[in-house]
RNA sequence: GGAGGGGUGGCAGAGCGGCCGAAUGCGGCGGUCUUGAAAACCGUUGACCCGCAAGGGUCCGUGGGUUCGAAUCCCACCCCCUCCGCCA
């Protein structure tokens, strides 16, 4: 959510900014509207409050003194009915208000580079080369259940399709990855690790900004009024929401959660294997920052996210998102990219975004400052990495002529010294 | 799920329907004292909104209601604690 203040004092930075996007720009006009009407209302029926609460204490002292104020309770009394329909009125623009504020996305940093689509997002950094291959690489439902990692057949008649089901070896894989991600953000970069929930309310869907635009993309368990979560961005942002944090920033916290994704947008894309699940594992990555630090911290974010990759020998770029393909709370955003040799594609594994204080807004998310002043938190967050595409790059590109897999050194040890995967494991 | 108790400022904890944004203690901050520190003493210390300002308004779990006036009374919901039941 944007600052009504920073609207109405400059509409341009937001008009903008919705340009930029290819988002509509009407909604700033209905703002400024709204908002004029709102404080002419909050002039008004504040003005009558004080009235009421002068005239009520002028009664209490009559009534003590034994006089009679039938006539000044009548007249108050009216005062009153008049504030209950302004009261109304108010709580009704307000609500209006919120409704415009809540849909409207952040504004870009100036950053970030202009362009309309995924086309156009450049690509800022490339590390290592495509692995030259001897044969034809296979992709990795092949590899996978060859390898009796894996059955899609199995999992989608017990959940439909777009579901994993690991075995053996592949399961263990999934422990040995999660496990190796959160030590090295621990041990290596700092964070604290948190086990959130896997359901949350609406209010903290809002409060990170998956709602109310992006409903149609989430579990919601009607019965008790909760969401499966999209991704641990989601609880761990809202590990402080209506807080004032007292500790010094930045605060950085790590968690492996499940996520759940009804990829309504997306049907028929992606359909086989690894690369699009409605449910898949994720090790995220949160930050809590100074507006001052924010940026410096969102470069520290990506290096943390490419460092996993780095460490597993893998191949990868990194794009950062113009204009137009930034997601709704993004100010500034980072995709990582692995190559996957037998999809001969690049599979984005992690974004890793700055929403400024744009969550943090919505979120009630605030610190205090050197002069003790309560403000808005930066709020930043980054995969690193998701479960799925990372097995998809793993496999693919550690794949030998026999169809074996040669696993990354890193995590042999997480795999009980397993270095490669055969079919008799 | 059932019965009972409770939700007040960073924490602990008072609070008669008007004098309560709220006693008191702790903590925090500033000061006196001290070579320095501690102790002691003095002062200070919530958030949000409207307004150029003066000032005004709102907030005592949440939402409604009663009243001229609600932290205080009524209703619903949420959360916490104790006991019982059930259960991984």
């Amino acid at each position: 959510m944007l600052d009504i203040k920073r609207i109405r004092e400059n509409p341009d930075w937001v008009r903008q900014g919705l340009v930029a996007r290819g988002a509509a720009t009407e909604a700033v006009d209905n703002l400024r509207r709204v908002d004029e009407t709102r404080r002419e209302l909050l002039t008004d029926v504040e003005s009558l409050k004080s009235q009421r609460n002068a005239a009520s204490k002028q009664i209490g002292d009559l009534k003590k003194k034994g006089q009679d104020t039938g006539a000044a309770q009548a007249a108050v009394r009216e005062v009153g009915d008049r504030i209950a329909a302004l009261d109304e009125r108010v709580r009704a623009v307000e609500g209006e208000l919120d409704q415009i504020l809540l849909m409207i996305p952040n504004v870009p940093h100036a950053s970030v580079p202009v362009g309309h689509s995924d086309a156009e997002n450049p690509i800022v950094a490339q590390h290592g080369t495509p692995r030259e291959f001897a044969f034809q690489p296979k992709g990795h439902v092949e590899l996978g259940e060859h390898l009796g990692l894996m059955d899609f057949k199995r999992a989608a008649r017990m959940s439909g399709a777009g579901f994993a089901l690991f075995i053996g070896a592949g399961a263990r894989l999934q422990r040995a990855l999660i496990q190796f991600m959160l030590d090295v953000h621990v041990r290596d970069h700092g964070y604290t690790e948190v086990w959130p929930p896997a359901l949350v309310n609406s209010a903290a869907m809002t409060g990170t900004g998956q709602l109310p635009k992006m409903a149609e993309d989430m579990y919601r368990l009607a019965a008790d009024e909760l969401y499966l979560i999209p991704t641990a961005e989601v609880p761990v942002t809202n590990f402080y929401r209506e807080d004032i944090i007292e500790r010094p920033l930045p605060i950085y916290l790590t968690a492996y959660t499940p996520c759940f994704r009804r990829e309504a947008g997306a049907a028929g894309k992606d359909t086989r294997g690894l690369i699009r699940l409605h449910q898949f594992d994720k090790v995220e990555m949160v930050k809590f920052a100074a507006p001052e630090t924010s940026y410096d911290e969102l470069e520290k974010l990506r290096a943390d996210a490419e460092d996993i990759l780095q460490r597993l020998g893998l191949v990868y770029r990194v794009k950062s998102l113009c204009t137009g393909d930034l997601s709704f709370a993004a100010a500034k955003c980072y995709d990582l990219e692995l190559w996957a040799p037998g999809q001969q594609a690049w599979l984005e594994v992690s974004s890793c975004s700055n929403f400024e204080d744009f969550q943090a807004r919505r979120a009630g998310i605030r610190y205090r400052d050197e002069n003790g002043k309560t403000r808005f938190v930066h709020t930043l967050n980054g995969s690193g990495v998701a479960l799925p595409r990372l097995v998809v790059a793993i496999l693919e590109n550690g794949q030998q002529a026999d169809g074996s897999v040669v696993l990354p050194p890193a995590i042999v040890p997480y795999m009980n010294g397993v270095e490669r995967l055969t079919v008799s494991v």
